[in-house]
DNA sequence: GTCCATGTTCTTTA
DNA sequence: CTAAAGAACATGGA
């Protein structure tokens, strides 16, 4: 589900619904999906208020009024929304907070934060008073070419392994990756330490004008991503590789390839991106 | 039944 | 030591 455009998507769609509520209560939550395992979920965050919330990289992190902190990673296909608590539970809803009321009105009908994800890779993660947990790269949007040249540089893996790395740069994921790389004309198996600094300046430039449509667009529905409302993403409409295996590439008609890097499939086109090694 | 899936982490192999 | 490759996690859709 979920790279930088949909996970700044989910933050715009939600935040405004929970910064300065009070946790009243947590309805229900499945223990594995909570990190620490066995950590005491509700004596930590009932009667917490929450100051803040923001996206680092792929994940929602959620700052408390008494400057603790925890995030939500989506995983694969994790979901979350702010729903009224007598809204219908669908399956797979891991974790329910109970938002206490914005205002004394009768008619104000009570709301709870819920976390669906069928196949459980995302989960709660509970930081305590320290944000940064420092395993992450720098965020692609406030990047300089200089930086990402210098860690590129220090590794000699396919620059699509190396950006999909989120120690070296953090928020990027399969889609995004493959349309960057298309965009810059850039060969998914090149080596990162063989980019000169002119196409890594290139690269980073489609990183962030693909990144910013994507958040313009709402991020890439193409299996499970919805927004905070349920809404989809309009972005997939746009993608030039990603999923379109076999397709005439939009620029010369080749069909796009796809091959496996680092275990993920890759969709790339083998005239517009020639491998320079 | 098969293969595939927007992610991360751990183990094995080279 | 490094890094590449593979498996694992869990569920569902084509």
């Amino acid at each position: 589900m979920p790279e930088l455009p949909e996970v700044q998507t989910v933050v715009n769609t939600i935040a405004g619904q929970l910064i300065g509520r009070r946790i009243a209560g947590i309805a229900h939550h499945r223990q594995t999906i909570i990190h620490p395992r066995n950590f005491n979920l509700a004596g930590h965050l009932v009667g917490a208020r929450i100051q803040s919330v923001h996206r680092r990289a792929k994940r929602i992190i959620f700052e408390l009024n008494d400057n603790r902190y925890f995030y939500i990673h989506l995983g694969m296909t994790g979901h979350l929304s702010v729903q009224n608590s007598d809204a219908p539970v669908l399956k797979h809803t891991h974790l329910m907070i109970d938002l206490a009321p914005k205002s004394r009105r009768r008619s104000e009908k009570p709301a709870q934060l819920r976390f669906c994800d069928p196949r459980r890779f995302g989960g709660l993660f509970w930081l305590g008073g320290q944000p940064d947990t420092g395993d992450l790269g720098p965020e692609p949007l406030t990047m300089t070419a200089r930086q990402l040249a210098k860690r590129l540089h220090q590794t000699a893996r396919p620059i699509k392994n190396a950006l999909m790395d989120q120690k070296l740069i953090a928020g990027l994921g399969n889609i995004y990756v493959d349309e960057s790389l298309f965009a810059s004309h850039i060969h998914p198996r090149d080596c990162a330490n063989r980019l000169s600094l002119a196409q890594i300046t290139e690269l980073l430039s489609c990183i962030k004008r693909i990144l910013r449509s994507a958040i313009r667009h709402r991020g890439s529905s193409v299996r499970d991503y919805r927004d905070g409302h349920g809404r989809a993403g309009e972005y997939q409409n746009l993608h030039r590789v990603y999923g379109r295996t076999g397709a005439a590439c939009i620029k010369c008609s080749t069909p796009i390839q796809r091959m496996i890097l680092g275990g993920r499939s890759t969709h790339f086109c083998p005239q517009c991106q020639k491998l320079r090694q």
